[in-house]
Order: structure tokens, then C-alpha cells, then sequence
DNA sequence: GTAAGGCTTGACGCCGACGTCAAGGCAACA
DNA sequence: TGTTGCCTTGACGTCGGCGTCAAGCCTTAC
């Protein structure tokens, strides 16, 4: 099979397939015309690649479960390289998903406040001494 | 306060300094030597961009904030612009946590599974017809 | 004959938030 | 006087994973 029809069955393109190759994650055969040649076996590893890449896997981290099934192991994940990929992955999200509900939780907290400090502004307009200055920039009051 | 005490204050580069007034974001006045010219106002205005950056903001998602302040609000966070784009940021984390808590528990179950056929084969060893191909390939397996 | 479609290599574009280098100006200090 | 240190503008580099031309070859269909 050709470039186009790979990169069609993988739902891919046929640039993200050369560019699998300069970096030598995916080499390709070449027929008499030179066209690059592809089996079944390399739909095999660009599903893999793909596969990892869904989950935020870089390119280089898909290198071990692919060089692992070129090996003739059945699973791109049979090798220990690819296991450790696996393990420092978990270790990268824990940490991300982490920090994130951190910022989540500081975003809100500042939310709540900027709110209440509004209201409490909302409250000061129903008061003597009049309401301060309002927003002329950017927020369509209607 | 010229520019690079002011990035120095703000725990910040020149450069950097250079990049938001290319944006429009932080103008500077001039001196009659032609040198960028900063005062206080405009440390809070940065400092109200650098905390918003470390939440993970983008400087166009800022913008509103640095506005508010420049329009003599108390805080940053004054305008109802701002807290559209609070509400906006906390929905966004709340879907990027989510998909990263999904992946998370993808891969986990990935590591498990190649776990357990690696143990499965590590049995098999022990039974007669023997072991299957071993890694050649990238694992360090002292 | 020629147009269409697939293939080739090469090379520049993109995005965001700057880093880094070049060439030069101004001021203070030894 | 020269050296140091701050400032200026301009412009190219970085990173990852491709997108998007450009120019040209090969084969098949009309």
C-alpha cells in the first residue's frame, strides 16, 4: 500500500507520515517508482503511534511500544521501556491534574471574591454618598 | 523607574517587558533620553498579569484585568469583562481536568493489563514449551 | 494530447511567549 | 579616555507537530 491509503485507513495525513519518518519513528519501504511501501504491519504501528499520541503522548515517548512491536512482541506495551513510558506518564498527570485543581480552586476563590466585593458595591448605590466608577471598557452591560 | 528595575521588581525580564508593550498591553511612557519610563501604577498592572499568567492565562485573556485597573478600579477582577473571563477559565479547567482524569485512568488500565501478560509470561517460563522473544530493544534490564 | 490524481523532495509558515544576538547611543566612574 | 552598564530598535531562534505551497515525475482515463 501507498502513503495515501495508509495514511487514509489511519485517519491521517500523508505529511504527518513523512514527517513520522524524518524522524525515524516510521521508515518506509520503496517500490520500483520510489513511492514509499507500507504493509500491514506498519498500519499496525501507526495505530499504536496514534493510539498514544490521543492520550498527550509526544512523539518520542511512542519510540519504545513502537520499537517493541518492529521487535515481534505482541503488544507495543510487552517491553519494560514502554512500561517505564507507562509509570512516568501516570507520575506527569497526577502532577498536572494536581496543580491544575489548584489553580482551579484559586480561580474560584478569586471568582467568589470579586463577586461579593461587586455585591457589596451593588449595596453601597442604595446608600448615601452615590455609587464610584463605573466600567467603561470591554463588558457589554446591555 | 526605567525598565529594567521595574522588571527586576516584578521578578521579570526586559524582554518581557518589551513583548506586552509590543501586544499594547503595558505602554510606556518615554524620557527625554528616549528610555521607557514606569511608575508604580504600572508595577501593579504587571503584577496583575503575572499572577494571572501563572494561573495559566493567556496575555489577550489578562487584557481585560489590566483594563479594569487602568480605568481606576480597585482591582483587576472590578469589571464584569474580567469575571467572564474568570468563568470562562474555570469551565475550561474543569474540562481539561476531566479529560486528563479520563486518560489518566486509560493509561493506568493500560499499565495494569501489560502488567498482568508480562507476569502471565514470567509464569509461562516455568511450564514446558519455554519463553517467548525477549526485549532486545531500549529496556535496561540490569 | 492532456487533464486528473497520486507521488516525490524541499522549504517556509504557524502558534505563544518570549530568549538571544547585533549594532549602536547615553551617562557615570576610574 | 576608556570601560562598564544601562538603554534603544530590529530581527532571527526556540519548541512540536505538523499545514501548506512549489515544482516536477508517473500513470491512467478521456
Amino acid at each position: 500500500m501507498r502513503i495515501g491509503e495508509l495514511a487514509a485507513r489511519a485517519g491521517t495525513t500523508t505529511r504527518t507520515l513523512r514527517y513520522y519518518e524524518s524522524r525515524g519513528l516510521l521508515p518506509a519501504r520503496r517500490d520500483d517508482q520510489g513511492y514509499r511501501s507500507y504493509d500491514e504491519r506498519d498500519l499496525r504501528l501507526l495505530q499504536q503511534i496514534r493510539t498514544l499520541q490521543d492520550f498527550g503522548f509526544d512523539l518520542e515517548e511512542t519510540r519504545p511500544f513502537v520499537e517493541c512491536l518492529r521487535a515481534g512482541h505482541p503488544e507495543g506495551d510487552s517491553c519494560p521501556a514502554s512500561l517505564v513510558v507507562y509509570r512516568r506518564k501516570l507520575d506527569e498527570l497526577d502532577a498536572l491534574i494536581g496543580d491544575l485543581r489548584a489553580v482551579r480552586e484559586q480561580v474560584a476563590g478569586q471568582l467568589a471574591r470579586a463577586e461579593r466585593a461587586r455585591d457589596a458595591l451593588g449595596a453601597e448605590s442604595l446608600v448615601p454618598g452615590g455609587p464610584e466608577p463605573r466600567c467603561e471598557l470591554g463588558g457589554q452591560e446591555r
